[in-house]
DNA sequence: TGAAAAACGGAACAACGCTCCGTATGTTGA
DNA sequence: TCAACATACGGAGCGTTGTTCCGTTTTTCA
């Protein structure tokens, strides 16, 4: 099933993706792909072959991780005391993986071309399992507010992605109380 | 007072702010300095003598409308049936402005080089009204979480900043899930 | 009216993601 | 073992940003 890759290019490819982690780690995800491609000792087109755009080789970078979080939310929820409780886990879960990515801002938002992929990789894989979470929550009477899924994740997201250092602001509080604001029902809408 | 300004001075700054008013209201916030400098019908180094950043620029087209906003606060608190729907009211207003500026995202999101003068001022002129509004609403003893006008408006803003078109979305519904829980006690955090 | 002062226009710069193509290198059949 | 072919490489260069710089034009006022 192996088409039988040259050996140069599954080196390039271990050290593109190894260079890509420290580089990002580093500088912050807003590296420059000249940064990655010069710590990986190739060239511009040999990063380029490899991932096709930016955001492809933030995938490749992250979808580890990514995958862990997911893997992490039936794990919750057979722990947790109660279906809400183990949401809330999970949601601080996915708030610290952001948090500590330096700049995954640019990512999570999909409108700037090119950050599309990893966005898109975000939804497929934490928007069924948040899903599961937020289904037992409710069932459980605990989350009475009527929301979809994916519009809590992308608001978690919103809320985390610009996040930097700044003493007189944290996320995880505000985040709290997003979800906090799940066990009540919503009031009407004030007229715009 | 005045220190007697040239002529064609005035006249391109006026030419310069109906431009970037007309340019930003159709091809967005996120159009190019040259753009408006061309429908200004001024050259590039006449657009930033008057405008010395991108920025700037903004700052001197959404004044205007910043104001209006902050001024409808006490009108609100005291129109209101009570303290948090003119809190709740005033948020309302304030989404509606950020969410009308197709890709004020980048704006409100000071980290990028160039933009952190809008942001200012949306701070300046908001957190001192939204204040008062929150601690009528905590006085009332309706708002019963611990939080900064400064941690409450960033979150808005975060929450609605990166808004584009999106019928799965919408936000006016999350910010208001947001407020919502502050007529709640926290629970504690969980451990990360 | 004629300099001096002030403001103008737009070519040019740096940084970004990304493309292109001449060159080097790994693979393979004889 | 060794050509010759496919494949992959490197990095100069493109197009797009915001911003700067400076030779030229315009306005002002004695």
């Amino acid at each position: 099933m192996e088409p039988k890759r040259r050996a140069d290019v599954e080196r390039n490819e271990r050290a593109l993706l190894d260079a890509a982690a420290k580089v990002f780690a580093t500088s912050g995800v807003g590296a420059t792909v000249r940064e990655v491609a010069a710590a990986a000792g190739v060239g511009m087109g040999t990063l380029y072959r490899h991932f096709p755009t930016r955001a492809d080789l933030m995938v490749a970078v992250y979808r580890h991780q990514i995958d862990a979080c997911a893997e992490a939310g039936p794990a919750l929820l057979a722990a947790a005391p109660t279906p809400f409780a183990a949401l809330l886990d999970w949601i601080h879960l996915f708030v610290d993986f952001l948090a500590t990515k330096h700049g995954v801002a640019k990512v999570w938002q999909g409108d700037a071309a090119g950050y599309t992929a990893l966005h898109q990789l975000f939804l497929d894989r934490l928007v069924p399992v948040l899903s599961d979470l937020l289904h037992a929550a409710t069932a459980s009477g605990e989350v009475v507010a009527d929301i979809k899924p994916y519009e809590l994740i992308r608001a978690v997201g919103d809320l985390v992605a610009w996040t930097v250092q700044d003493p007189n602001y944290d996320v995880r509080r505000i985040v709290t109380l997003l979800i906090t604001g799940l066990r009540q029902p919503q009031p009407e809408r004030p007229a715009s």
